[in-house]
RNA sequence: GGGCGAAUAGCUCAGCUGGUUAGAGCGCCUCGCUUACACCGAGGAGGUCAGGGGUUCGAGUCCCUUUUCGCCCACCA
C-alpha cells in the first residue's frame, strides 16, 4: 500500500482555516466568480439568502452557530447544483444592546452618556463598534460560512440609512406614521419607550390589596382592589358594573382619593367583571392599558405620577421623589393608620418585564412615533395565504396569520442616541417636517412659514428592527435600482428562528411588500433555539452556555455543524449534548481513514477521468462487465442515496438528509463495502483489483459531494488528497452535485443483501459459541435456488465470516447433519459443525426461538395474503414485496423444521 | 381563556405523502490492537411507540379523547 501525507487523525485544526481563507480569496463565495469560472449557469435562477446580521457587538453563540449551519448547508448545495448563489452577511447595530453596554462602560470611568453628551456618546459608540465588529464577523468565519464578505452590509451605513430615510420618509407622506400620547410600555431604566413585543410577562407572587374608597361627605365606602396600591394615586375613577346591585347607587357620586383627598367619580362600565375582587376597580388612565382605554369611553383626565426613572412626581403628594415600590409600602402602611385599608392577600401576578434589562416596564403617557400597521398587514396575510411565501413549518403560518390579523400599531420612537434619529424637524409651533437632512427642512419650513425659523430635530431614535425590517432589500442596494436588486431580489430563503418570527419576519414581509412591490424572499424556513442537555434555555446566569468556539475547538466545525443540523426537526427546539458532537467528530474521523484507506490504495497511478463538464468529473467507472456483486451494490445503494439526498433537502428535511448519508458512508462503505472490495483489491487478479480501485475512488469522490454542505471542511480536505482532483483542478466547494445515476440493479441489492445475512448470522454464530476471531471454520451451505450466487461469491463469505476456503461446501441440497449450528438466512441454510463447540441445548432453544420467530412472519405473510382485503385493495407493489423470499420463504421455514427436529432427537454426545 | 409543540430503547433523538420483524448515537454486556480508522471492528441485551376509542386490508404515522410537560398569544384589577 502507498505511502500517503493523510496523518492517521483527522486534523481539523489544521485545515479549517486554511480552507476558508483559501475559498475566499479564489472568490468561490462571490456569484460573479462562480459565473466567472462557468461553475454557475446564467440562466439558472440565482439562489439568495440575507443572513439575519448579528449584533455587531455581541459573540457567536449557538444560535448564531444553528443558523449558519443551516444557511451555509443551504447555500454550498445550491452553489453544487450550478445557481449563480449569493449570500449577504451584514451586523445589526441593536440600539438598545449596544447602547447599554457603551453606557456601563461609562459608568465604570465614572460618567455618563449625558455627561459626555449626544455626539461624543454616539462617536464612543462607533469606535466600540469598530472594535467589536471584528470579534463577531471572525467568529461567524469559524463556522466555514460561504457568504460574500464583499457585499457585507451594517444597519448604520450609509447605505442602509439611506434607505431608512426614504421608507421613514415614503410611509411619513402617505400618512402612515404618526406621532401621538399614548399609554407605552416605558423601560425604567433605559428610560425608553418599547414596543409591545419586547415586553415579557412572568408569572410572580405577589399581593392583592382591599381597601375603601370612601364616598365624598358619608362614612360609606366601595371596596376596592388592587394590585399595585401606589397607583392609588393617579386614579381618576372608580368603576363598578352597570348591572351590579350592590353599588348601582354610588354610581354618579364622587369618592375621595386616600392621602391625597382628591375627588372622584363613581362611573359604570361593563369592562367590570363583578366575580373579580370586590367588584368594583379603580381606574388609573395614566398607568394602566386598560384603564387607559376606560378612560377614553368615560373621558376622564390622565395623570401621569411618575418621573422617567419611575421615581414618583409631584402628583405623588407627599410620596414625590420616592421610587414607585417604597411609595406602595409607604402609602399603604399611611392607609392602614388612616382606617382606610381592608386586607392583602397573596396573589399571582402576570408582571411586565423588559425583555432587555428585565426591570418592571411602567405603562406610562408619553408622546412617541408610531406606524400604522393595519393598511400593511393585509397584502402580508395574502403573500402567506397565497403561496407566495411558503413557511417551513408549515404550522407556524397560523401564528402568522393570528398575529397579523390582530396587529396593532409599532412603536418606533426610542429614547436612546444609538441609532437612526429620525428624521422629522419641528417647527416654532411644533410644525413637523420630515426630511431627508437638515437643509431639505429648510426648504419645507420656509415653504411653509414664508420666513427662515429655527428648527428642532426630533431627539429620539428609531426602534432598531425599523431598518431591520428593510434588510432583504437594502443590502441590494434599494432605495437605489441596482444592478443586485434587479438580479438577487426577491431573495430566496429566510432562515431564522422562530422567535423572531413577529420582530423580524412578519415585518420584513410587510415592508418588503410595502416598498419593492414584491416579496422579500419565497421560503421562510423556522429553525428552533439551542438548549442545553435538561432542555433549559441557555443562558449566562444559569452559567450552562455552551460556547460553539470552545466546540469548534474541542471537536471542528464539522462536528459542530452535523449535529446542529441533524439533530432534530425544523421548528423544534433542540438539546444539545456534547456527547452527539462527539459522535459526529468521529463520524469526520471515519471518513478520513475511509478516505485515507482509499487514497493510499490508488497509489500513484494516474487514475482515468469522466469526460465532460469540468465541475462534475469524477472517476471513470470499469465496463459493466468487470463489476462484481459489490460494486453493483455500492453503486446502487449511492443512486439511492443521492436521490434520497437531494429529495430530502429540497423539501427541508435537512436532518433526514444528513443521517442517510452517515449511514451510507459508515454502515455501507466503510463497513460493507470496503471490507469486501479487499477480496479483490488483495487478491491476484490485477484487472480485479484495479476495477475494484475505481469504484472505492467513484463512490468516495461522489459520497464527498454528497457530503460537502454538512461537512464543507473534512470533505474538502480529503478532496484535495484525491488524484486529479482539488488544487488547480477543482475545488470540491465548486463541484457539481452528482446528477441521478443510473441504477445499476435491484439484483444486486437483493443478492448483496443475502450475502450480508449469512455472514452477520456466521458471525453472531462464532460469537455465541466463542469462537477465536482469528480461527477459520468449516461450513456447509445448502443453498437451494442460490447456489450460483454463493458459489460466485464464496471468497466473499469466506473473508468476510472468516471461513475456511478448503473446507467450505457449498451445494443446492445437503443433508442435515448432527451436532452443527444451523442457520437459516439469506435462502440458505448453513452449517456450522462447531466440532465440541457445539452445546445443543442451547442449539435447540436458538433454533426453536428463531423458528417461533419465522413462523410468526410465515403467519403474517399467509395472514395478509390470505386476506382478500389487502389483496384486492393494497397497491400491486406493496402486494408484490409480501410473497415468499429470503427468510421468510416456506421452504425454508421447513428446512427449519427439519433441523429442529432433528436436533431434538439428537442427545448430546450423540 | 385561546393556539401550538412534545410524549418512541436506560439517556438524547430520528422515523413528513399509512405498507416487511420500529431505527441511530451515547450508555450497558461479550469478544477483538485482523496492514483505513481504538475518534475503531464484530456480536448482544434493551421498546405493549403516554392511556383509551375510531377510520383502514393495514396505524408510531390519520381522526376523536384523556393525562403529563413545554412554548406562544390574550386587557382580568
Amino acid at each position: 500500500m502507498a505511502d500517503t501525507k493523510m496523518p492517521k487523525a483527522y486534523d481539523y485544526a489544521r485545515v479549517e482555516e486554511e480552507l476558508y481563507d483559501w475559498w475566499e480569496q479564489n472568490g468561490f463565495f462571490r456569484p460573479e466568480t462562480q459565473l466567472e469560472i462557468g461553475q454557475a449557469d446564467p440562466d439558472a435562477a440565482p439562489f439568495v439568502i440575507s443572513m439575519p446580521p448579528p449584533n455587531v457587538t455581541g459573540a457567536l453563540h449557538l444560535g448564531h452557530a444553528i443558523t449558519s449551519s443551516i444557511e451555509d448547508m443551504l447555500i454550498r448545495y445550491n452553489r453544487m447544483l450550478g445557481r449563480p448563489t449569493l449570500w449577504v452577511p451584514g451586523t445589526d447595530h441593536a440600539g438598545i444592546a449596544t447602547q447599554s453596554v457603551v453606557e456601563r462602560k461609562l459608568e465604570q470611568q465614572g460618567t455618563s452618556r449625558h455627561e459626555v453628551g449626544r455626539e461624543r456618546f454616539v462617536q464612543e459608540v462607533w469606535d466600540w463598534k469598530d472594535e467589536y465588529h471584528q470579534r463577531i464577523t471572525g467568529q461567524q468565519k469559524r463556522m466555514g460560512i460561504s457568504c460574500d464578505w464583499t457585499r457585507e452590509r451594517f444597519t448604520l451605513d450609509d447605505g442602509l440609512s439611506d434607505a431608512v430615510l426614504e421608507a421613514f420618509i415614503s410611509l411619513y407622506n402617505e400618512g402612515l406614521i404618526y406621532r401621538g400620547t399614548y399609554l407605552v410600555n416605558w423601560s425604567p431604566n433605559l428610560q425608553t419607550a418599547v414596543s409591545d413585543l419586547e415586553v415579557e410577562y412572568s408569572e410572580e407572587p405577589g399581593k392583592l390589596y382591599y381597601f375603601k374608597y370612601v364616598l365624598k361627605d358619608s362614612d360609606q365606602f366601595i371596596p376596592v382592589a388592587t394590585t399595585r396600591p401606589e397607583t392609588i394615586l393617579g386614579d381618576t375613577a372608580v368603576a363598578v358594573h352597570p348591572d351590579d346591585a350592590r353599588y348601582r347607587d354610588f354610581v354618579g357620586k364622587k369618592v375621595i382619593v386616600p392621602v391625597l383627598g382628591r375627588a372622584i367619580p363613581v362611573i359604570a362600565d361593563e369592562y367590570v367583571d363583578r366575580e373579580f375582587g370586590t367588584g368594583a376597580l379603580k381606574i388609573t388612565p395614566g398607568h394602566d392599558p386598560n384603564d387607559y382605554e376606560i378612560g377614553l369611553r368615560h373621558d376622564l383626565p390622565v395623570i401621569n405620577i411618575m418621573n422617567k426613572d419611575a421615581t414618583l412626581n409631584e402628583e405623588g403628594g407627599p410620596y414625590n421623589g420616592m421610587d414607585r415600590f417604597a411609595a406602595r409600602d409607604k402609602l399603604w402602611a399611611d392607609m392602614e393608620a388612616a382606617g382606610l385599608t381592608i386586607k392583602s392577600e397573596p396573589h399571582a401576578l402576570r408582571v411586565p418585564r423588559s425583555q432587555r434589562g428585565g426591570e418592571i416596564i411602567e405603562p406610562m403617557v408619553s408622546t412617541q412615533w408610531f406606524v400604522k400597521m393595519e393598511p400593511l398587514a393585509g397584502p402580508a396575510i395574502d403573500a402567506v395565504r397565497s403561496g407566495a411565501i411558503r413557511i417551513v413549518p408549515e404550522r407556524f403560518e397560523k401564528i402568522y396569520f393570528h398575529w397579523m390579523e390582530n396587529i396593532r400599531d409599532w412603536c418606533i420612537s426610542r429614547q436612546l442616541w444609538w441609532g437612526h434619529r429620525i428624521p422629522i424637524w419641528y417647527g416654532p409651533d411644533g410644525h413637523a417636517f420630515a426630511a431627508r437632512d437638515e437643509s431639505d427642512a429648510l426648504e419645507q419650513a420656509i415653504a411653509h412659514y414664508g420666513d427662515t425659523v429655527h428648527l428642532e430635530q426630533e431627539p429620539d431614535v428609531l426602534d432598531t428592527w425599523f431598518s431591520s425590517g428593510l434588510w432583504p432589500f437594502s443590502t441590494l442596494g434599494w432605495p437605489q435600482a441596482t444592478d443586485d436588486l434587479e438580479t438577487y431580489y426577491p431573495t430566496s430563503v429566510m432562515e431564522t428562528g422562530y422567535d423572531i418570527i413577529f420582530f423580524w419576519v412578519a415585518r420584513m414581509i410587510t415592508l418588503g411588500l410595502k416598498f419593492t412591490g414584491d416579496v422579500p424572499f419565497r421560503t421562510v424556513y423556522l429553525h428552533g433555539l439551542v438548549r442545553d442537555e435538561e432542555g433549559r434555555k441557555m443562558s449566562k446566569s444559569l452559567g450552562n452556555v455552551l460556547d460553539p468556539l470552545d466546540l469548534i475547538r474541542d471537536y471542528g466545525t464539522d462536528a459542530l455543524r452535523f449535529t446542529l443540523l441533524t439533530g432534530g426537526t425544523p421548528g423544534n427546539d433542540m438539546k444539545l449534548s456534547v456527547t452527539r458532537i462527539e459522535a459526529n467528530r468521529n463520524f469526520a474521523n471515519k471518513i478520513w481513514n475511509a478516505a485515507r484507506f482509499v487514497i493510499m490504495n490508488l497509489g500513484d497511478e494516474e487514475m482515468a477521468l469522466s469526460d465532460g463538464d469540468p465541475f462534475d468529473r469524477t472517476y471513470a467507472l470499469p465496463d459493466a462487465a468487470a463489476l462484481a456483486l459489490p460494486d453493483r451494490w455500492i453503486l446502487s445503494r449511492l443512486a439511492d442515496v443521492r436521490d434520497e439526498a437531494t429529495r430530502l433537502i429540497d423539501s427541508f428535511q435537512l436532518g433526514e438528509a444528513g443521517r442517510q448519508l452517515y449511514e451510507f458512508l459508515w454502515n455501507e462503505y466503510c463497513d460493507w463495502y470496503i471490507e469486501a472490495a479487499k477480496v479483490r483489491l488483495y487478491g491476484d487478479d490485477p484487472a480485479q483489483a484495479q476495477a475494484t480501485r475505481q469504484v472505492l475512488a467513484y463512490v468516495l469522490e461522489q459520497s464527498l459531494r454528497l457530503l460537502h454542505p454538512f461537512m464543507p471542511f473534512v470533505t474538502e480536505a480529503i478532496w484535495e488528497n484525491l488524484p486529479g482532483m482539488g488544487g488547480e483542478n477543482l475545488a470540491l466547494i465548486v463541484a457539481r452535485w452528482p446528477g441521478a445515476m443510473a441504477h445499476q440493479s435491484d439484483q444486486a441489492d437483493d443478492a448483496f443483501g443475502r450475502i450480508q445475512e449469512m455472514v452477520r448470522a456466521i458471525r453472531n454464530a462464532r460469537s455465541e459459541y466463542n469462537v477465536e476471531p482469528a480461527r477459520r471454520i468449516i461450513a456447509q451451505i445448502s443453498a437451494g435456488e442460490h447456489e450460483a450466487l454463493l458459489q460466485e461469491n464464496a471468497p466473499l463469505l469466506v473473508s468476510l465470516a472468516r471461513l475456511d476456503p478448503e473446507q467450505l461446501t457449498i451445494a443446492a441440497d445437503l443433508p442435515t447433519p448432527s451436532k452443527a449450528a444451523a442457520l437459516a438466512h439469506g435462502g440458505a441454510t448453513i452449517y456450522l459443525p462447531l466440532a465440541g463447540m457445539v452445546d445443543l441445548d442451547a442449539e435447540r432453544r436458538r433454533l426453536e426461538k428463531e423458528l417461533a420467530n419465522i413462523d410468526g412472519q410465515l403467519q403474517r405473510i399467509n395472514g395478509l395474503l390470505n386476506n382478500p382485503g389487502f389483496v384486492g385493495k393494497a397497491p400491486a407493489e406493496v402486494v408484490e414485496r409480501e410473497p415468499p423470499n429470503r427468510t421468510n420463504s416456506p421452504s425454508n421455514v421447513n428446512s427449519w423444521r427439519v433441523t429442529c427436529a432433528s436436533l431434538s432427537n439428537t442427545r448430546l454426545g450423540d
